[in-house]
DNA sequence: TCCTCTGTGTTGAACGATTGAAAAAAGAAA
DNA sequence: TTTCTTTTTTCAATCGTTCAACACAGAGGA
């Protein structure tokens, strides 16, 4: 009696019951099925609810078998302008619908992804969204039926839904781009050959060659890991040696970057000395000059689509293996 | 007997205890304090654990009163460049603790905010790290004695913590440097007034043009509301203007990037006939030519201090109110 | 008057773990 | 054998909420 002030802890379902001179129950039904409980009553409640600030305990909620509401989203790196981008809309859904998202950042580390899943296991989030880069996270969740989708990646001989745009029809229109206007020393600047916009990319390089009876030359493709530093690295020695290409094609915005930055160092012209096309694209596109061409993936509709994947999945609501892939070149 | 495999649900803890044949009380005395139990109990269950793949339920582990190792993060947006890093650095820090991070992107909407607000607390996180837009979500949080910090944003009658740039400082730094090149006629593209990194760098700009004896041409400062779009109106509408200004310092990186779009389609030339400096690192920036003078934040450091500010509040070690400020121009 | 129906409210178990105390085995030392 | 440790188990309570089942009152019908 002497101290009705709660010091530390929150208010609990508990308390607003006394205060309103009910039981627990009553107050449960209420938040859930307000139209069972009379007015009266209700307003009571109601009214012992405001002066306490209850808000309900999701924990609590969660361990009585429910959902978590609670999503987890593991991607290499959320700065990457790609997945930054990607991102925001998925949150912007997710938020639409009152689904918490958990971010996690692997730097496509194998220890940081097998930590981020186990995690969200413990979290025993509703279902996971994962852009891999090795296979035991995916091996993992498999394995504890946890509900997922795979973002940006395939992995052939797992069944597993995806959502991913379509790198190989990507590269092919920046290829056919770039061999258009003559080109046929091409570099290529790719990742580590592990990830399927990789491998895609680069098959549609091979293809593409080939198409037009170009030799393949292996001193062009370079694997730079998706790293910037790699990629200036890389160009630099190709521009000033003997022979230099004439175009560039990187497989992402960041390695377009490093290589930009060796061509300007170089004093060498875009598009005069070479031409760059990269996927994505590239930070501070609106005002750096020259325009950079670049593939586009359409965010927006990507994560819209993992999103919905994934809740189907949920819900169980699927009708088939979602299989969705796009493209709109530019 | 005849269907051990367990179809939907995941192992419990009840589930290892059958299992290795033991209790769950050894089960969870192992996962705790593995000195207490038996080395040859101990691989008993080590091996249930495995062949079940068990994790502990978080969930219900946050119900027994303990922590939730989940702190909350509420940012206005994500993807702007400022934010963006800084969070990663954050992400990273947490990453590190063991720490989860619940995202919320408020776009500066009231109503976001309260909502968000709401649902951390309903998921009882440790402590909550804001940028808040207006004070209803602060005050929100003080009334359910909620651990938070402000980051990057100052409430002065309300007794809270915060970390943030001395941005005050940052201003004078930006448009001393402009005034030492002779410039008069210096544009501000500021925010709406409502932020402290607005008003701040507002003020630095009256006090620096009073000191210097330059008149103050309301004119010349606008109000973008960080919008790149409005940024790049104004600009073009003053420098097409008659008596252009022959600088600009504009507050966001993304409001410069609407500056530069409009010199760059009036055919004028940085530095030759304006001069532009902002905060932040431009995206793009190590591309950008000319390079772009700005003022950065220690975008890593305001991370850590944020995080460890929290936690010191979070486990009752801190020391005083901490309040911190810091800035390396360029 | 008795029975049933309806609209309320209450009771107690359940969710998955932790924790303290106490009891029960098992092994070692006396 | 007794006593003392060490290890493990049982028992019970707890966290905040939900939910099935039940109790109780008043209304209406037989």
């Amino acid at each position: 009696m002497q101290d009705t002030i709660e010091k530390n802890s929150m208010a609990t379902i508990f308390d607003v019951a006394q205060e309103a001179g009910v039981s627990v129950v009553t107050v449960s039904r209420l938040m859930n099925n307000p139209k069972i409980v009379s007015v009266r009553t209700a307003e009571k409640v109601q009214a012992a609810i405001e002066s306490l600030h209850y808000q309900p305990s999701q924990i609590a909620r969660s361990l009585m078998g429910k959902r978590t509401n609670t999503i987890g989203v593991i991607v290499p790196n959320i700065t990457d302008p790609f997945f930054n981008r990607w991102y925001r809309y998925l949150e912007e859904f997710a938020s639409a619908r009152s689904i918490n998202l958990l971010m996690c950042n692997t730097d496509d580390d194998l220890k940081k992804e097998i930590n981020y899943v186990k995690l969200l296991h413990s979290q025993r989030v509703d279902g996971i969204i994962i852009a891999p880069y090795s296979r035991k996270p995916v091996e993992y969740l498999l394995k504890i039926h946890m509900k997922f989708i795979l973002f940006d990646r395939i992995m052939e001989d797992i069944n597993a839904n995806f959502v991913t745009t379509d790198h190989y029809q990507g590269g092919v229109e920046a290829i056919e781009y770039l061999t258009a206007l003559g080109h046929t020393k091409i570099v290529l600047l790719k990742g580590g050959g592990v990830i399927l916009a990789d491998t895609d990319r680069h098959k549609a390089y091979v293809d593409v060659l080939r198409a037009h009876r170009i030799p393949y030359d292996p001193r062009l493709v370079a694997d730079c890991g998706f790293q910037e530093e790699e990629a200036y690295r890389v160009v630099y020695e190709l521009m000033s040696g003997p022979d230099a290409p004439t175009a560039i094609f990187a497989i992402s915005a960041g390695m377009a970057q490093g290589a930009i930055r060796a061509i300007q160092e170089l004093n060498l012209s875009i598009p005069g000395d070479v031409s760059v096309i990269c996927f994505d694209e590239l930070p501070g596109q609106r005002i750096f000059r020259p325009a950079i061409t670049h593939v586009t993936q359409p965010v927006k509709e990507l994560a819209e689509r993992v999103m919905e994947g994934l809740l189907a999945k949920i819900n169980g609501t699927e009708v088939e293996g979602g299989v969705s892939m796009y493209l709109p070149p530019q």
